[in-house]
DNA sequence: TATTTTAGATGTCGTTTGACATCTAAAGTA
DNA sequence: TACTTTAGATGTCAAACGACATCTAAAATA
């Protein structure tokens, strides 16, 4: 059953994939390696011919998902210049679809206090990850320095992965999207460009 | 080896109390039974004597961690009026002393991914803490109506939330304390009551 | 073409999981 | 005091866990 070079690396790069999906929908610690194989098409006899632990998966797999999601937001922020782009990417960030779509969002907060006790290798992924989302996330911040701007945009991105992990912990509906567009007026609202003023407070 | 009436009580009590610990420690599905009986000083066995289910105890467990956890932040906002309560509760919640004690620290930080895949139960009681956190950060809003002090109150708890998440997923120290120091600034410091200006960004 | 290498399926290992049945000694009750 | 109830220890269960050994057929190489 043997497949080309190739071709093998392409099947352990779906297996990454596979893995940066599942773990975010169900848990790193809950996704079990027989699983995670059969997602990605495979038994869970070959695991071990592509990685060395499971440990080393979930780095790669938290690296690439950490990856797709800097890029997602970096090329959303920079479509438009400044502030426009910072609306555009964090409008995305807290949209409902990817609020109900865990698989393909941001791992820091589909995984965020699970990744807290991972180990040092997938950590520190997440971190330089962070800091691209605040790179991101200062263009859109021009007032003032640019250590001031750099400071707005890392608390608008704790602020980003704090309300997408509320909203979806809380049960009300309604509390959920209010938390998302709260979050919303807050960043992109917050140096008065005069945008319309929701009235929803949850 | 039967105990008395209230005496059971305590253990049950004990187990719920070392499930919020070892929960917030190691995380939920990390957390076996057995591991945790023997943490409140028991085996194994009596368990189901006490719960019907692991997702039982769970969501005990976390009702039980969010209650003390909002019950400390509305005690230490309410020491002090208004805005000054407001800096105290949150000097509290993103001190390093939280961030490197999540055993008794708050579970939405600690387990927030985690619990958005929890039952009904386990949610619903994490939306009313939410919501009580909210509440008790609302009096340090003063400025404007009643509902924007209560939009921003909300925001500002998520970006509580999000600080203390990332600010343990990170490998960096300085860019751990930076992301502490940076969201307590913005959520303090937002409406310009003129406080020391911090010249860290990360 | 003959030989070596290896991707991935199959199967197995010891452990741990949540769950529960059983046992026992002490608490509660009559 | 005699009887019933039950808290918690002990043990067991099938299933799933991470890990790995083995096998096989096809790719890579000589």
């Amino acid at each position: 059953m043997r497949k080309s070079r190739i071709e093998a690396a392409k099947t352990r790069e779906r297996i990454v994939t596979a893995a940066a999906a599942e773990f975010r929908q169900h848990g790193i610690a809950a996704t079990g390696l027989a699983d995670l194989m059969k997602a990605a098409g495979l038994t869970h006899g070959g695991f071990y011919r592509h990685f060395a632990s499971k440990d080393q998966l979930v780095a790669e797999a938290c690296s690439a998902a950490i990856a797709t999601m800097t890029e997602r937001v970096a090329s959303s922020a920079s479509r438009k210049r400044g502030r426009k782009g910072l609306e555009t990417a964090v409008a995305d960030y807290l949209s409902t679809e990817h609020r109900d779509n865990p698989r393909d969002g941001c791992p820091l907060a589909a995984l965020g206090s699970e990744m807290a006790r991972a180990d040092t290798q997938t950590r520190a992924a997440a971190t330089a990850g962070f800091l691209k989302l605040v790179d991101a996330l200062a263009g859109g911040f021009a007032e003032g320095t640019p250590d001031e701007a750099r400071r707005r945009a890392m608390v608008a991105a704790l602020t980003l992965i704090g309300a997408l992990t509320v909203s979806r912990v809380v049960t009300d509906q309604a509390l959920s999207d209010a938390i998302l567009r709260n979050a919303e007026d807050s960043i992109t609202g917050s140096q008065t460009t005069g945008r319309k003023k929701a009235k929803t407070s949850g």
